[in-house]
DNA sequence: AATGAGAAAATCCTATAGGATTAAAGCATA
DNA sequence: TATGCTTTAATCCTATAGGATTTTCTCATT
């Protein structure tokens, strides 16, 4: 559990992880490292080989990015739909309780906001598929976003990295794509009418603008996938 | 990883388990015990209570059970579309491999028909998933289906007791409506309907066919699932 | 200079022991 | 007889040490 924070990052990705080291580090023994450890490979976090040790897995290729999205596209708009049908006044706080954070969010500076709206977005998304009542379509959610939440915070550290140090020319490029085009209010539009249509008991209008969200979604990342694809 | 066999019925649903007895009884020591446990847990199939142990989660619930068929009814039917969409020769055989075992299992005497048949439908659909050709969607079934799985082989696991012991009434009376009355043999049937679909590369026909043999399933083991919900 | 063998270092894997917490049993008292 | 407390036992959790395998570095030879 406090390895998935560890994980976020202090370990770049196709890295080699020293359990040695790891339990210096942290102050704790090897044994409850081994278990973060292998509950991480379980979910497909890190991958072991036997009698070479573990590694962090290599960020999402494109065909993997481009199956993930597909299959967003599969069960979020269901989940949306379901979600209409069934809310209750619980459900309605939560959400505007979420959407709320999300408005704030837009007034941070730059670095901030990135990281706030990545995180309001994983959010959003995992309450309406918990909304949507289907344990096991909830479930199925949270195992698989956690790889695309991964790919994203890559880019937002990469971001974060000085100009100066090296960082590849399509990064900076992609940041104006993303960050600078106003993106961000982009997704908070979107996600304000998957809001209205859920918490209207609209559910054909729900589940048509989550489709056309994760479209919209999967336009916006493509170039970066396709570039981190390159490396 | 070899735990799962243990788990596969050697520890009753809802008990906990000790792993110093497990320890002792596969004659390694704790900490191997301990990351599998972990893996484990991460799967599902065992929860974790800080300070009190590991314990084997029940079965299904009632609800948990309908849900896990409306998520295969959201997931499943598309596999089956895309599948006969990308079929190759190689998938072809694969397939074609898979339905001469089912065929050769129909042969044989009724305990060890179950079980073979219960083990053909579950790589049946996990090929399926993995013919889709969506990383994904294969990940996703693969962790959903082991509890469907479980319950199945509970249900199986039951009938081989026997008859002298205390076995509940109910489960003499679903024999009877599952494995007696042939449908073994329509479950069969059914996925022949699908595996030529997908070989013949007629994705609508797959996709209506997957979708059909899931809601029959659904009907034939909603009477145990109620049953054993009532325990 | 390049390749191969050998040795040393690092790392993983397992086992055993001790401390801490929880559950249970036994006893006393109302 | 039932309830509450204390003591005992069981179990989990962590730490440390030793054996096994892999990797790396060095050195000698072609």
């Amino acid at each position: 559990m406090v390895k998935a924070m560890v994980f976020s990052h202090e370990i770049a990705p196709g890295q080699r992880v020293n359990i040695d080291a790891l339990s210096l580090r942290l102050g704790v023994s090897q044994t409850p490292i081994r278990e973060a450890l292998a509950r991480l490979e379980s979910d497909g976090l890190i991958a072991k080989e036997p009698l070479k040790g573990y590694s962090a897995t290599n960020l999402l290729t494109l065909k993997e990015f481009g199956d993930l999205f597909r299959f967003r596209l599969l069960i979020e708009p269901w989940a949306a739909e379901q979600a209409a049908k069934h809310i209750d006044a619980q459900g309605k706080a939560a959400l505007k309780e979420e959407m709320q954070i999300a408005k704030e969010a837009l007034k941070f500076d730059d670095n901030s906001k990135i990281e706030a709206l990545t995180e309001h977005d994983a959010r959003f998304h995992s309450l309406i598929s918990h909304l949507s009542g289907n344990e096991s379509l909830h479930q199925a959610f949270e195992r698989m976003h956690c790889h695309l939440h991964l790919f994203r915070l890559f880019l937002a550290n990469q971001r974060n990295l000085v100009s100066g140090e090296e960082r590849p020319a399509f990064v900076s490029e992609l940041f104006e794509q993303y960050y600078q085009s106003g993106s961000g209010q982009l997704a908070i539009k979107q996600h304000n009418e998957i809001y209205k249509a859920i918490t209207g008991g609209d559910s054909k209008a729900a589940k048509q603008a989550m489709h056309d969200h994760i479209e919209s979604s999967l336009k916006r990342f493509s170039p970066a996938a396709e570039a981190i694809n390159d490396l």
